[in-house]
RNA sequence: GGCGCGGUACCCAAGUGGUAAGGGAGAGGUCUGCAAAACCUUUAUGCGUGGGUUCGAUUCCCACCCGCGCCUCCA
């Protein structure tokens, strides 16, 4: 079976076949740079970094172009509050995004394209539908005219013959001949930043910097364009009309939309105040590959419901992935192969492919490993599971990981990495007054305390007091054995005694 | 009003015209010095409501109810 994904510009499910042979042009909207990003933005980005994991899975060469809105209203207006220069403003929030990019085991993009980088292209765009009867100015601004581009509106669907009730009226303080047109060019205003072109100084809209980066490093038409469902309209559609109008050529082949995550059933979002960063949920003692694994777990053109609780069923599922392969990679198994499990796993490979093939629907995917794991504990625990069998588990679990990426526990030491583990004992050690009430709720930052601890506590340490613990289990004397066992839990050492001896892993 | 997504067990969440994956949580049990991990059993005659088609529908059709998103700030 082959890769199948739902279109918005169709609105049908559709086999993906590249343009050209075995490689794939893809461009996505990333961040605008204005703020740290939320999960709710995350939840997108999660689901472009699965869509460009499969294709590499299947054997394509992906060429992904990601942009950085460095230059909107809200940059501008944030960067005036802060009092700094634009392009030293959106500098922070660029490193935040990368560093954020990283914790959540995002690939890098081919391209990552910043608005401000491409200021003369977008002029030149511009330039080209005003000579083709596309575009006009207006007091130093330059407008698309919408009714001249016969196909508007077939992304998003939308009728514009006349004015929908309820419809939001466009607050732009420009001059525009028609109310559906949009803006291109901002003309320069008193206390803005602004870029001397041929348009004349000013500063771009929001929807030209993607059609002039997707095309300039892809090409005019190219396969996918990805982004969340709230950009179909009218920045999706605002940009078909804008690229195909200049090139005359179909700008992008297969169009993919994600839903939103949703809080309490309303939309994530800035404006209604309701969001997480992933700084925030670190904060609170969340890992950064829980969070991976709960967006990448429900398929991307469902509305994915964001709780705590659901963080904290993620890490626990996680969890048993993780204590399957440590199995799996520790255990004495008797010598042979076991002819049932490896059809097993074979099948389970199959069920995982096809899923994702099938709109990348990973919830199912995953649901194919699960089965299995439990499968193969259970042959295990019997002793049924054998030596010759590890490999094609292994495999399994290896290709699994290679779209998921969480199997790895590694999020401390990112998290150390990138500065948050140091940040985090200077709170405390701050806050240290405070008494800690050790419940057993998720999340609400005991955890990641004896995390931290953990951390803190080295390796040699460790082991020094699991023999000390294995003298006094010998000796019977299990009162100190079991101290030593919570005293390390208390420090973030999880200790477990298996038939192949002791095995330690930090909370 | 238009377009779109959704309504499946305590929670999250797949799915099929033939009788409900998977994960989490709970309960009981096995194993263990005790735990943990793992395993076993258990938790939806039921898939928003009402009709229809069918031998048979949760799955197809129609109508309706509810939640959410977009309809020029939005991932």
């Amino acid at each position: 079976m082959s890769l199948r994904l739902y279109n918005t510009l169709s609105g049908r499910l559709e086999e993906f076949r590249p343009l050209e042979r075995n490689q794939v042009r893809m461009y996505t909207c990333g961040p605008t740079v204005y703020d740290y990003a939320h999960i709710g933005n995350y939840r997108t980005f999660v689901f472009q970094d699965i869509l460009r994991r499969v294709f590499k899975y299947r054997g394509f060469e992906v060429r992904h172009v990601m942009n950085v809105t460095d230059v909107d209203d809200r940059t501008i207006r944030n960067a005036r509050a802060a009092g700094l220069e634009l392009r030293d403003y959106t500098a922070k929030y660029i490193e935040a995004f990368h560093v954020d990019r990283q914790l959540l085991c995002l690939e890098t993009p081919e391209v990552i394209a910043r608005a401000t980088d491409h200021i003369d292209d977008m002029a030149a765009l511009i330039q080209t539908l005003i000579d083709k009867g596309y575009a006009y100015r207006a007091e130093g601004s330059v407008y698309y005219r919408v009714e001249k581009f016969k196909e508007y509106g077939k992304l998003s669907k939308i009728d514009f013959s006349g004015i929908r009730p309820g419809a939001r009226v466009d607050s732009d303080n420009y001059d525009k001949a028609d109310a559906r047109d949009f803006v291109l060019w901002k003309a320069a205003k008193e206390g803005e930043p602004f870029w001397n072109t041929p348009l004349g100084p000013g500063r771009p809209g929001w929807h030209i910097e993607c059609s002039v980066m997707s095309m300039k490093y892809l090409g005019p038409t190219f396969d996918i364009h990805s982004g969340g469902s709230d950009l179909v309209f009218p920045h999706h559609e605002n940009e078909i009309a804008q690229s195909e109008a200049a090139t005359g050529k179909p700008f992008v082949h297969t169009w993919l939309h994600s839903e939103h995550l949703i809080v309490n059933g309303e939309k994530m979002s800035k404006s209604l105040g309701n969001f997480f960063t992933l700084r925030d949920l670190i904060a609170k003692g969340f890992k950064p590959t829980a969070i991976r694994y709960l967006l990448a777990s429900v398929p991307f053109r469902r509305p994915l419901n964001f709780t705590f609780d659901g963080i904290h069923q993620a890490q626990q599922s996680l969890d048993r992935l993780r204590n399957f392969r440590f199995r799996l990679t520790m255990e004495k198994f008797p010598p042979g192969e076991t002819n049932e499990l490896q059809k097993a796993a074979v099948k389970a490979r199959q069920t995982f492919e096809e899923a994702l093939d099938d709109n990348l629907n990973t919830a199912e995917a995953l649901g194919a490993v699960f089965s299995l794991v439990r499968e193969a504990n259970t042959a295990m625990d019997r002793g049924e599971f054998h030596d010759g069998d590890r490999p094609v588990f292994l495999d399994l679990l290896e290709r699994w990981d290679r779209i998921f990426a969480v199997l790895d526990d590694n999020d401390y030491a990112r998290l150390r990495q990138f500065g948050f583990v140091q940040e985090l004992e200077a709170a405390l050690s701050h806050s240290s007054a405070r008494p800690q009430a050790d419940g057993p709720a998720a999340g609400t930052g005991d955890g990641h305390r004896a995390s931290l601890m953990a951390e803190s506590l080295p390796e040699k340490e460790i082991q020094r007091r699991i023999s000390e613990r294995e003298t006094a289990r010998r000796r019977g004397d299990f009162a100190r054995a079991d101290l030593i066992r919570k005293e390390l839990l208390e420090a973030g050492v999880i200790l477990e005694d298996t038939k192949s001896g002791v095995r330690w892993k930090r909370k």
